[in-house]
DNA sequence: GGGCTGTGCGGGAGCGCTCTCACGGTGCAC
DNA sequence: GTGCACCGTGAGAGCGCTCCCGCACAGCCC
């Protein structure tokens, strides 16, 4: 009442149900394609809901429901560097595309620091989401404890730390990773060092673990020296390659854990006179679309982001409709991508 | 009652009201803050929600109150590779930062294509949020219309196309894209060329516009085939910087649109055979962070995003507040910062 | 023709919350 | 002592929707 000057006040289903000449229940089934009304009903109802443009509102919708049908996707990222990170953009277009035929919505959310996480933790308890996609969890992260504490459905992109009973869908990185080391193995390099992801991140831990499963599985040594620690942003990868040149000039291969960080890589390795593959072979992860444009193209990993982005909506939306099922969890394949630089 | 067994029936209001010997008015008042409560009355209901765990049901509260205490920032790309653009970044972590303190949540929607566009009108015309700030709008986008038929509070971020009544916050494009050139020209540069952003985007039209206005002050010419237009992305700054080489490869500077397509023409130009600044001379525009390492490091124009966010936010909060005030809209100055590459 | 099933539709309760209004109680001025 | 303002509180209406239930009517079988 009070503000019918400033916005126009949207007509409701029973303004609808008055014009149309029919029930407000009609015109509810109408609006929700139940199959039970007569032609002419839903005709009526039709055209007087194109002559008022309703819009349905959705929190009197959600209220009775108990569904908003929209999911979060919850970026959960103190670096703004890596909020850039091509791979976040892959899953984000790809969940979106899986979820552009269905009717529910998708909304983003970011988390510099632990406050704004637990502001998207109250948002969700609050009832704003059916469910969530997590991304980009560490290892200190409260996100995945409030949500299944509040009991919204939940999946993981990304294998939890601990072995708890959380829905994931991961990429088999320490699978990628053994495979990427192998390969520098088998094309006869011997001081093979690796930039590592965040230690805080299963995916960087379980990449390092591949790395050295490799070395270990060829009877080599892991040298501590030759490992140095990335943040997944091509800057950290640069850095982390000088140091790493810098502890053992005559390293012949590096495993880089992701794809910008292996970027950064080459440019501190030309910075230092090195040739790739020559002298030094390097091999990325993810196979994102910049390890095709590099200097020299990269071999790496390729991700199955295809699988992995459907597959995350279906578990989420499977623990949504199903009753108390069992959380269900993916490890997707990954695969070594050849190309020039190792 | 159906799924009493599936997820934990959350305490409602009356049970907060009961379990605390108080009405539900009381229970209300406490958690909206209201003054007119007595400590004992305060802390009975205090007790009763810690206890119960009692979350306010936001859909409940929505419907009466018609605010959702949620802003979107829609992200309108549809080209992947702009999502990561630093630009986005910053403004997103802004707005984030800006909202933090506030009980205000966001919300980021991002639209790849028309039909996601129409998606996100609906979402933002059902009540889902209560504002909207709209970044990256092109030419043909129907998302300002949508919303403003709709009565949505919304800012935009960049000036509009056509002249309507729509409140944005801007930086001064023309003004400094006019001072680059400036630049180039008082430091002895004579052909020089421009990489422009998007021409379907308003930061593309006003920078090339600016660049022009620039050269016709000095008396100069403005050549068509010194000018190329890019995507504000990395890999199209390199192309268009080929094209212009190609073109005029005596060209002894050039002022490309955003910090992100600089570093793909300095590769370009690298690649190229061309010192900078010694043969041409590059100012960018942004500052972004990538201009201090590029090598050499980016002369470029720094937009005032320190002062741009809280401004976006501010113009919003104003409108969803204000009954019915005309639409509000700031310029911010840019300038000029110098580096290395010219 | 009586009983039955099925179909289209409307009445009405109720989702969890806010907010207006009225009420009793207290404190103060006259 | 009366009048008045004011404060803390509760009752109750209602936000716009869904969904259960029951009614009227049609069509069918025996």
């Amino acid at each position: 009442m009070t503000d019918m000057s400033t916005r126009p006040a949207s007509p409701t289903l029973d303004e609808v149900a008055v014009l149309a000449g029919v029930s407000r229940a009609t015109v509810s089934r109408v609006v929700n394609d139940s199959p039970r009304v007569s032609p002419e009903a839903r005709a009526a109802v039709r055209s007087a809901i194109a002559e008022l443009r309703y819009v349905p509102n959705r929190m009197a919708r959600s209220l009775v429901t108990r569904r908003t049908d929209t999911i979060a996707l919850v970026l959960n990222e103190p670096n703004t560097q890596v909020f850039s990170d091509p791979f976040f953009a892959s899953i984000v277009r790809g969940v979106s595309a899986t979820l552009a035929d269905t009717d529910l919505n998708l909304v983003l959310l970011t988390a510099q620091d632990e406050r704004e996480q637990q502001k998207i933790g109250r948002y969700a308890r609050q009832g704003h989401v059916d469910g969530v996609i997590l991304m980009s969890v560490h290892s200190n992260d409260p996100l995945p404890d409030i949500l299944a504490e509040a009991g919204v459905p939940l999946v993981m992109c990304g294998r939890p730390f601990d072995d708890r009973a959380v829905a994931y869908v991961d990429a088999d990185n320490r699978g990628g990773a053994e495979a990427a080391t192998a390969h520098l193995i088998a094309t006869g390099r011997n001081r093979i060092a690796t930039i590592t992801g965040p230690l805080d991140m299963i995916a960087g831990v379980d990449r390092l673990a591949g790395h050295r499963a490799a070395l270990t599985a060829a009877g080599r040594q892991v040298h501590p020296e030759l490992e140095a620690e990335g943040d997944f942003t091509e800057v950290g990868g640069a850095r982390a390659m000088e140091s790493l040149l810098a502890r053992d000039p005559e390293l012949d291969a590096v495993f880089v854990a992701s794809d910008p960080m292996a970027v950064g890589a080459l440019g501190a390795l030309r910075a230092a006179g090195r040739r790739v593959p020559q002298d030094v072979a390097v091999v990325g992860f993810d196979d994102a679309a910049v390890a095709t444009r590099c200097d020299p193209p990269l071999t790496t990993i390729a991700q199955p982001l295809t699988d992995m982005t459907p597959l995350l909506t279906e578990l989420l939306l499977r623990q949504i409709e199903g009753v108390g099922e069992p959380a269900e969890s993916r490890v997707c394949h990954t695969s070594l991508v050849r190309r020039a630089s190792a």
